[in-house]
DNA sequence: CGGTCTCCTTGACCTCAGTCAAGTGCCTGC
DNA sequence: GCAGGCACTTGACTGAGGTCAAGGAGACCG
């Protein structure tokens, strides 16, 4: 097996870096074995899709390296981009629950390797350990907070506040440097992707950009961002309320 | 014990005529009879709140009868109404699995009867019978992908859209007489909780009311609506792709 | 080199829904 | 009875963000 056949690669989880994060955490050596023998691992390059929406559901999908996209699609060709996934991250886990397709896509935004643990591994697993089925569900939990702390704000909130929230989310994960007040993000995304974050068209990213630019709230050449106050951020979803 | 006494009614959870729809439906009669001895049940009047956003988390409420309205406000004051929440329905199971606070408000919508099963119950429970976690589980996926669409609709479809399917999802459970296309609908709802449910002000409810009759999509009298055609409700949400 | 991607930006325009303000009808309590 | 409250409606106005159309910048490839 060489580097250029990325169908499949050799991946280990007892050696895998992400596991800490899973929530295969919680299983005995004896069931991650399990788990080891009933993977498939595959790597992905950016803009390639791990599964789209209507697909059957084959099994959950764990993120050893890279970043992943969350899509959902409505009638009219609308798309946004619900979340980010990243190593350690579950996929498909819900659908694979609820004996569903999928409903929503998965896609690679940078190179990834994940790893897809067979259905029957996950059920028989699913009884074998109970505290597992617990892990599922407290992901479950978080990613239902998120999900409606979003439809609360892409109803009440005026774009810039959406960004500047979306600012204030991505400086957890890909903030660079932040002295004091200060702050330089090195953004995973392309502003198309911010836009499908927020619900709003490329074109209203842009103009959003520009008036961050010209109000002194954050500069951006690329996919850096230089924020001098971080408060400013903050001030940006706080005034939405006031008025 | 008198009717006039609200704070304390006697349920018992082996009679419940809910409880073929709960969670709790996988236990066995000796751990239901933890559950009956665990909690405490009290009557709700409309309007009443169950719990608050950031109320602490004592346990997992149960819907015995009547209907809750699970809202979200913003920082600005902003409500939304989530979802409703029928008999046999759990609340708060999230927060308390998580163990945080509360993390969106309950209401009784309608005159209700509600449970609340104590924390170290439903524990002891969850370590007892693993089935139970994944009742919860497949609950929390439900609800997630119901809040994914949410997300999806309130940032893509336009109003009337986003009141046409609202229309449809009520009349699964509303819906009184429905002869092949035709349709009648006695909502649960006043005009702001709908609005609330859409992401809307009530003006905007009132107006989007008046241009369903005045197309001839459907007609409202107090809380009846009648709808001749149901496909019209479905193109309605389809015609906003086609542009 | 020029050609063609795709991503991004910009401007001009328009529309949908929010805001403000006023008015109606209904219910409750005095 | 009337007063006050509340849910709902209506109209006039506004503005945020979508739409359309055009153009620029960089990557890749012949």
């Amino acid at each position: 097996m060489n580097d250029g056949d990325k169908s499949v690669t050799s991946v280990n989880c007892f050696t895998c870096q992400a596991r800490g994060r899973t929530e295969w955490c919680v299983l005995t050596d004896e069931e991650l074995a399990l788990v080891d023998q009933g993977k498939v691992s595959r790597q992905y390059l950016p803009g390639e899709a791990i599964f789209h929406e209507g697909d059957e559901c084959r099994g959950v999908h764990c993120i050893e390296s890279g970043l992943i996209g969350i899509r959902k699609m409505d009638v009219g060709g609308n798309e946004i981009l619900l979340r980010l996934s990243h190593p350690g991250d579950t996929m498909g886990y819900r659908s694979f629950l609820a004996g569903n397709d999928h409903n929503n896509s998965a896609e690679a935004l940078e190179p990834s390797v994940i790893c897809l643990v067979s259905g029957g591994t996950v059920r028989s697993l699913l009884e074998k350990n109970p505290t597992l089925g617990l892990r599922f569900l407290k992901h479950a939990a978080r990613d239902l907070d998120d999900a409606e702390e979003k439809v609360l704000q892409s109803t009440t909130l005026p774009v810039r506040a959406r960004f500047a929230h979306l600012l204030l989310v991505l400086k957890e994960r890909y903030g660079v440097a932040g002295e004091d007040g200060a702050l330089v993000l090195e953004l995973p995304l392309s502003r198309q992707d911010m836009a499908a974050m927020i619900g709003i068209r490329p074109e209203s990213m842009s103009r959003t950009i520009r008036s961050f630019e010209e109000d002194d709230i954050a500069h951006f050449s690329g996919r850096r961002v230089h924020v001098a106050r971080i408060e400013d951020l903050i001030r940006e979803l706080e005034q939405s309320a006031e008025l």
